[in-house]
DNA sequence: CTGTTAGCGCGTTCAA
DNA sequence: TTGAACGCGCTAACAG
């Protein structure tokens, strides 16, 4: 490993006697590359500690080999706030890092607004200026369609958590009616029959699928839930129902 | 907002009747720019919705607005993976990402391995990839020695938590000793005398800071902390000492 | 005060 | 199978 900081293509090209052309065939993973000559490279590469430089492979029209991941930043924020730790953020972290690491990825989080106006400006900021490969939305702009439609027309691949049935990105989602029906079921099998619901704020889809789920718990083995008060307001947003 | 997504500072030259470095004046707060012209600039940037792009900054020579934050591989994971949150690391995410937006910057999460060859390997990596223009150490890494020699050699600035005295680096750090020697105090002042110190792993400085503060508790209301075996073990490391 | 020139490090044409 | 030339978008010298 070199003191240099500034160990560019061209060194380890000279280094291994070859062209630059070559070298950046070997880094790529490119076809038509002798292997003896891939070898010698491999070996400048690694004796000079070369590290491509992202942003002039990026500027030569490569990718960024940048994931940016969107968090909206009051619910993040009062999280960290309370002390207390971001859920399924963390572990998005855990896995969504790891992976990018290993495929020479960098994940990168940004914080934008819950609004769609400020949240589309924010995004094509971030967006602009980093130029990531693709962009993971999460909830509740998971389900913005704004948001989705901004990135669509740009050709930006995304990913949303927490959302099915996008027809423009990777959905990563779990079966949010199906466990809301199971829990209901389970207290209606205990014998209980006044079940009330308290439900997520309406601008996460998740909310809406869940209460569903409540909504069809049979009516088998007990009665079907029914508000506690014995009205009809079974179900209660909470904090509210709209300020989340 | 336009819709396309390439629109480059020539295009917002074009438009404002000025030259491209007029308009690169503008975006870095230039002096040499007479009001009138900026303001023409200015609503060209607004209006076409032009985004500097960074990769491209940082080619011509300028800042990567990039700041890496390093942090301890093992203990991050395990932190996620038991499901709680990470102590500071949260509160640095807080400050430190806001802080960062402020100022143009983004903040790039990045976990590395505890021991020196490999950490210094993957900052090696990480850091000509990305080129930040400063780095953030975390404990342990924040007391690593061959890390700051190799930023500091590489003049690349960088900020460590839970240090001080470090001369190339700023530091910022709380009184440990103090507060560990409060601690211990406190416990003698209610009437207590055999008092035992749990301490953290040794490769973090703060560790030995918080002993010789526990050890300095004065002899005076109750008698120094002694071990509670009697003997001179009042010092336990946790998890045995060295596998944190 | 403003415009012109010359690269930054790399991938992507092309040609050999 | 390899190499040479061009340009990405921008800033840093220099000119005017």
């Amino acid at each position: 490993m070199s003191k240099r900081a500034d160990i560019t293509i061209d060194d380890v090209a000279e280094a291994a006697g070859v062209s630059r052309q070559t070298v950046s065939r070997v880094i790529n993973r490119g076809p038509h590359v002798k292997p003896l000559v891939r070898d010698r490279v491999q070996k400048a590469i690694d004796s000079l500690g070369y590290v491509p430089n992202l942003s002039a492979r990026r500027m030569a029209g490569s990718r960024s080999y940048l994931i940016l991941a969107i968090n909206d930043r009051k619910r993040t924020i009062e999280n960290w706030a309370a002390g207390r730790g971001n859920d399924w953020v963390d572990q998005m972290l855990f896995g969504g890092m790891t992976e990018c690491e290993r495929q020479g990825y960098h994940l990168l989080f940004e914080l934008i607004d819950t609004e769609t106006e400020p949240a589309l400006r924010q995004l094509a900021n971030v967006s602009g200026a980093l130029r990531p490969d693709g962009v993971i939305l999460t909830p509740p702009h998971s389900d913005n369609a704004a948001l989705c439609a901004w990135l669509t027309e740009r050709s930006i691949p995304f990913a949303r958590i927490g959302h099915r049935d996008g027809s423009h990105s990777v959905d990563v989602f779990m079966d949010e009616a199906g466990a809301a029906y199971e829990a209901t079921r389970g207290l209606i099998a205990l014998r209980h029959s006044r079940i009330a619901y308290i439900a997520g704020a309406p601008n996460y889809g998740a909310s809406a699928q869940r209460i569903a789920g409540y909504e069809q718990a049979p009516e088998g083995g007990g009665s079907r839930p029914r508000d506690v008060d014995g009205g009809d307001r079974r179900v209660q947003f909470s904090g509210g129902g709209r300020d989340y």
